[in-house]
DNA sequence: CTCTGGCACTCGTATGCCCCGAGTGCCAAA
DNA sequence: TTTGGCACTCGGGGCATACGAGTGCCAGAG
């Protein structure tokens, strides 16, 4: 077990580290912390946290840096998360009070991100699977040819086109229109499959084949859009990554194109709290010498959708911290508004 | 003018410094190019062209480079539109076909053309001006509250919600609905306001005033998606832009969350062919050491919309050029298609 | 048992120096 | 107009040196 002193020797070279960016030595600690002992004895704690896996010399002769053990330590146990300041939060609301339809938050709030903690901000879109349907509208483009759209109470809307194999008369269609309202208004996406499972069945055989392909589609919509989407922004922010520029980077801007990639490494965080993953714990190679901060979001109790930041392991985990959470709680009461 | 030597010269010196990335001088060029003159015209020449503005050096004592005027003239003049091969060009279409709705095919193409042109891709969303309606459907979602779809004949679709004043009848409703499509369908975003501007006049007093709502929000639906989204693509290869990183890439990051700026950039690509603006060319000031080759896309004759890569000056302008041409093609067969 | 001051040692970085070579400009001759 | 020759420039690489921040260890004090 790590004594009080040597977790604050931790806590102290993590916290000048990141301002710093250079390796910090037993003495400059002593300097800019008060820590009541002499530089002797923090070399002594550091060569102990460094046997126990928790700081790291580059090289012989060099001070130390935090591993992603050691980070990992201070995130559980020696930093809080850093409340906003008032400005800022003031900022925030009158920031995201302005915007217009779900696609401006979801742009607002990653560039409100992206601001904040001055690394690349990642936002998904809010989730379907949570959503409930608001109304399923048909409408025919041509005699074969029809179009569905999907209108959620998240106010999304999904449309799709719909071949048929044999003409479908506009009785059959508000008829069709109407059975599907009536059953799946109000439910939520999971429940549809087996809702409208037995549709078909009422409907004159010539039209059968036709109404399974329509359910068809609204499921495909369902379960295709459960795959989110994503927005990003800050990306310029990656410029402040560090010196050895162009490897580090590279697999940071590959990663981040890979959406399947993204949303996995938001999906960890689970719903209550707050997830952060630090440089090894991401699964995704590319990302190894990076955090994600990531928490859930959405209107009323439940999580709907996720966001948070990519930056390097050297990050300033309180006040990211505190940023996402801001965020996200006023993303979450701007979507229960509207 | 220059002679046909000197210009010989400068395309050599082009494709030498794009090759290597480094400068190239009077003894190199001579041997990687049978030019069937010694080093000491050459030098001649280059130092002719370096009094007119088309090459510089780095430093005395360094080969040259080409500037932005050479280049320029290089494009221009000296070189053509390389074509591609053909299982280049099968690859494209396979990739493209395997498309399944309009995100989709946007998709594939700014990662395709990122691929091919090993750049940063921009491609913009088919634009809504050229469109024409195929379908406005209106929804009562709640008393006084209705949703206006518009679909275009490019397969997008836009929803926007409608507050009224008063509650409006499912009559009424079904009144406007139908002289709305009666008068819209198959007309250009452009005719619409006139070609609706009448209705409020025909409906009883109590409903004027939510028709004038409708109506004012479609306009507006109109006019702001002429603000058209963009998808990019590819933003790892700037890691292959030079060797003075950070300060390159970043306002060329920037630049990139800016849609605003990049729209600007590809509206400059005039209909019939391709733009390609170098270096200082640019309006925007971070993007001053790249070049974006752009073109206009579209089914059948017109183009809706436009795509294009950002790149160093230095890039293969023939291939890129090519590789560019050849997609806007493909992908304007595709949404002919569908 | 813990802390402290002292001391020798390490090693990465900055600095200065030199040399090499690619590249240039100029000039006189073909 | 082209060519070969020649002196000059200058950036970059290699090398030795000096510096200094930082370490580990030890002996002594509390």
């Amino acid at each position: 077990m790590l004594s009080e002193r040597r977790l604050e020797v931790l806590r102290a070279i993590v916290q000048d580290y990141v301002g710093t960016e250079e390796p910090v030595g037993s003495k400059a600690l002593t300097e800019r912390h008060r820590l009541g002992v002499s530089p002797a004895t923090v070399r002594n704690d550091m060569a102990v946290l460094e046997e126990e896996g928790y700081i790291a010399q580059p090289h012989t002769s060099a001070g130390r840096i935090p591993t992603d053990k050691g980070y990992r330590l201070f995130v559980d146990r020696l930093a809080g998360v850093k409340p906003l300041s008032t400005p800022e939060r003031r900022a925030i609301q009158n920031f995201l009070d302005g915007a217009v339809d779900l696609d401006d938050v979801v742009g607002r709030t990653v560039r409100l991100l992206a601001q904040l903690t001055r690394q690349v901000a990642v936002v998904q879109y809010p989730s379907l699977t949570r959503s409930t349907v608001r109304h399923v509208e048909l409408l025919s483009l041509a005699p074969a040819r029809l179009m569905l759209v999907l209108i959620t109470d998240t106010g999304r809307v999904e449309q799709r086109l719909v071949d048929c194999q044999t003409p479908f008369g506009e009785a059959s269609l508000a008829d069709l229109r109407a059975r599907l309202n009536s059953r799946v208004v109000g439910r939520r996406f999971t429940d549809v499959p087996q809702l409208v499972q037995d549709l078909p069945e009422s409907f004159e055989a010539e039209d059968r084949a036709t109404v399974s392909t329509v359910l068809a589609t609204l499921l495909e919509t369902l379960v295709e859009e459960a795959e989110e989407r994503l927005m990003i922004g800050g990306t310029a922010n990656l410029t402040r990554f560090g010196h050895d520029f162009p490897l580090t980077i590279r697999p940071v801007l590959e990663a981040l194109e890979e959406q399947v990639v993204l949303l996995k490494l938001l999906g960890e965080a689970n719903e209550s709290g707050m997830a952060v993953k630090i440089g090894h714990e991401n699964a995704y190679e590319g990302l190894n010498s990076t955090s994600v901060v990531s928490v859930g979001y959405g209107s009323g109790g439940e999580s709907v959708a996720k966001l948070g930041v990519v930056g390097p392991t050297r990050m300033d985990y309180p006040g990211t911290m505190g940023a996402v959470r801001a965020v996200a709680r006023y993303v979450g009461q701007i979507l229960a508004e509207s």
